[in-house]
DNA sequence: TTGTGGTGT
């Protein structure tokens, strides 16, 4: 790794990349400042309270700060991926470690990654290149799977791990350093990571300072994408930032002249593949990017119906599709044969494909976007960014030089967005805001490198107020209600965990972690024909709709002894339910832990029937999106006044009709309506036939075509809204 | 009459 090094001042300055063989030496002057090598701190062992305890006196008595200033202890390091830095950084902080606090018992380092998989085939191979025989020096930590120990001196985790560990102790007292890896992503998990970095390496390089305690520093290693520094750097005031040489080889980027350019991607993108097939040596492997499931499908059947299908091997890459036929993709395709991989944005991050030397890029993604007008997220068809055109080209330059054909011209390239939109501008943000005041913990303020929307903001307050999680007329550190503090720790949506805590009190809590289980799930069905797939269904099918046919889908799996044999033959995932075990036993083990202090009142249900209970639980919870089928077949939201026990302002916002403006496509909620814009139930709802009158539903999204599609939906009539239950509610204190 | 991609002590 190579790595050269700008200060603030030098800004301007274009960055010297230095060769590989040198990066070590580099990183670790910048690592460890002047002072390497020759601190030598002798710690007889790791002490945690004692800094605990100053941190906490500290903050007692520590003016408000403007600038978090990191003193050297923060490092950017930018670098294209391929060059190493999450396999070889690890490492080399570790030896540094070693070497600086000899006679310490314990060092560790965190490292993030935003994806699963990535945390754990990183900690394998950094296992392999340390040749550590003993277990658990390097581990990693994922939901559901951690080999953890206290002996653990390298911890590849998850981004979502880390935060849990944050809201667990603030203060991470356990690492002495953190490192970020893919910091570029910027998931809203990263942002929150940052957003408490920033504060805590400051804080703790103050305290290890005042008591002279090199061991009680907290260093931070920014591992991100090429690209701009200076958002980070200005983020993290007195930062480092080191540039490290990559690895990939060069790509050749064509673009497609103007006169050719035509509205039909689509057609245009086959047409390509099919002329550089005829072209290209048949070795030479295919990487097309394309938007969705459906367009994939599409362009896969028409290239495998022209005549040239004795020389193409054509495989479709998308998350919806089963496990085994993923595979396909990363096989060696039959000798004289091309591959042709015809994938979604999945191939951009989450999977690299061997044997790939030219990518196709259709310039085009879809991505979720967030219409504050209406609470709604929506999935629509966008451009790329620049920093998105290179990643693709850069698939094509993993094994040696390549190409790219963008389907665009330069001039179009030219106006494409450096950089994607971060997450956290274009997500509805409930959870984000349940979790933010363990964020305000430290010294009662958190900054975020680009601020929330304040639209989006608003929304997740009235959402979260309406649950009676949080008090609006606090401060945002001490915002939590009692029954908030405790789902802020749930790792579902802050309206499921609360529909957990109802169906607590009504003693159907197991069903109820069974659905919301079942929800959390992905691609639940395997692809099956029409046909068979409604004669299957039909032995979970529900009258009461979609929660009562996943509690049978549950149930009946429980029954079969989770058994992968009934699974196939239900035409159901078994990845899917082996996954909703696991949370659901997650969920009811929180739940228990949360109510241990708390008297449950689990009275047998008698003479009411127990699926209305259940439901019930649901619609009383989430009331406003209750919803109604006019005469024309379509469904509208309705308010139920008498229902809304919170305050005026909720009222005022949430008028929860289906209503739109001008605007076709949205959901209006309280401006005056000029047309009336309908919902549909989802197509693979059980309810999209029946249609009943009254439904409740989970989640509302908007498609490309503007329909306005209702996920997870349940009859909702009055008798079960209007039911009455002899339990007592849970009181919290 | 249909689903970009991730993630959670």
């Amino acid at each position: 790794m190579a790595l050269a090094s700008s200060s603030r001042d030098d800004k301007a300055e274009k960055p010297e990349i230095l060769p590989m063989c040198l990066a070590k030496n580099s990183f670790l002057k910048e690592f460890g400042g002047k002072d390497y090598a020759t601190v030598n701190m002798t710690e007889k062992r790791y002490a945690p309270i004692v800094l605990k305890k100053r941190l906490k006196k500290l903050l007692k008595t520590s003016e408000p700060v403007e600038e978090y200033d990191q003193d050297g202890n923060t490092i950017i390091l930018m670098g294209e991926t391929g060059c190493g830095k999450s396999t070889q950084v690890p490492q080399i902080v570790h030896r540094y470690l070693k070497k600086k606090f000899p006679n310490t018992k314990r060092t560790c380092i965190a490292i993030t990654e935003p994806r699963r998989l990535a945390a754990l085939t990183l900690a394998a191979r950094v296992n392999e290149e340390m040749k550590s025989t003993i277990e658990g020096i390097i581990a990693h930590s994922v939901r559901f799977d951690t080999n953890f120990f206290d002996r653990t001196r390298i911890h590849f985790l998850t981004e979502g791990i880390l935060l849990q560990q944050i809201m667990a102790d603030p203060f991470l007292l356990g690492y002495h350093v953190v490192i970020v890896d893919e910091a570029h992503e910027r998931s809203i998990a990263t942002d929150l990571i940052l957003g408490h970095l920033r504060k805590l390496v400051y804080y703790r390089n103050k305290v290890a300072k005042m008591m002279e305690r090199e061991l009680f520093k907290l260093k931070v290693v920014i591992m991100t994408a090429t690209g701009e520094a200076s958002t980070l750097q200005s983020y993290f005031p007195g930062s480092k930032v080191l540039f490290i040489e990559g690895r990939t080889h060069p790509v050749k980027i064509n673009y497609l002249s103007p006169s050719s350019q035509s509205d039909d991607y689509l057609s245009l993108t086959a047409a390509t593949v099919m002329k550089l097939h005829n072209e290209l040596p048949v070795d030479e492997h295919f990487l097309v990017f394309l938007t969705g499931q459906e367009e994939i499908e599409g362009v896969v059947k028409q290239l495998r119906a022209t005549n040239h299908h004795f020389h193409v091997f054509v495989c479709p890459l998308y998350a919806a599709l089963p496990k085994k036929a993923q595979e396909n993709a990363f096989t060696i395709p039959p000798y004289g044969t091309r591959k042709i991989v015809v994938a979604t944005n999945i191939a951009e991050t989450s999977l690299t494909i061997p044997g790939i030397k030219v990518v196709i890029d259709s310039g085009f993604i879809k991505a979720k976007s967030y219409l504050s007008s209406h609470g709604l997220e929506a999935y629509q068809v966008q451009h790329i960014s620049k920093s998105q055109a290179a990643q693709r080209a850069g698939r094509a330059g993993r094994e040696c030089p390549g190409q790219v054909y963008r389907m665009y011209p330069k001039q179009h390239f030219d106006n494409f967005a450096d950089f994607e939109e971060p997450e956290i501008k274009r997500s509805n943000l409930t959870q984000l805001h349940l979790m933010l005041p363990h964020f305000y913990k430290i010294d009662g303020s958190f900054k975020f490198m680009e601020d929330i929307n304040p639209e989006i903001a608003v929304d997740a307050k009235l959402e979260l107020e309406a649950l009676d999680l949080i008090n609006p007329l606090q401060d945002t550190k001490a915002m939590l209600t009692e029954l908030g503090k405790r789902l802020s720790k749930f790792p579902i949506e802050p309206k499921l965990a609360t529909v957990l805590y109802y169906a607590t009190a009504r003693g159907v809590l197991e069903q109820a972690s069974s659905i919301i289980s079942m929800m959390e799930t992905e691609n639940l069905f395997l692809p099956s024909n029409e046909d068979t797939r409604s004669l299957e269904l039909q032995k979970f099918w529900a009258p009461e709709g979609d929660l009562i046919t996943y509690l049978n889908i549950f149930t009946q799996f429980v029954k079969s002894k989770n058994s992968k044999v009934w699974c196939d033959k239900s035409r159901i995932s078994f990845r899917a339910m082996t996954y909703a075990v696991r949370v659901r036993k997650q969920l009811i083990d929180l739940m228990k832990r949360f109510l241990e202090e708390v008297e449950v009142d689990y009275k047998p249900l008698h003479n009411q029937n127990i699926n209305m209970t259940i439901i019930h639980c649901f619609g009383k919870t989430i009331h406003w999106q209750r919803a109604t089928m006019d005469p024309t077949g379509k469904y509208y939201r309705i308010e139920n006044v008498q229902k809304v026990k919170h305050s005026d302002r909720i009222k005022k916002n949430r008028i929860w009709e289906a209503r739109v403006r001008e605007n076709p496509g949205l959901w209006s909620l309280d401006a005056p309506p000029k047309k009336i814009l309908h919902a549909k139930i989802h197509p693979s709802s059980t309810l999209a036939v029946a249609r009943p009158s009254e439904i409740i539903f989970l989640k509302a999204t908007l498609n490309e075509k503007n329909d306005l599609f209702l996920h997870h939906c349940s009859v909702y009539d009055e008798t079960i809204a209007n039911l009455r239950h002899s339990h007592n509610e849970i009181t919290i204190f």
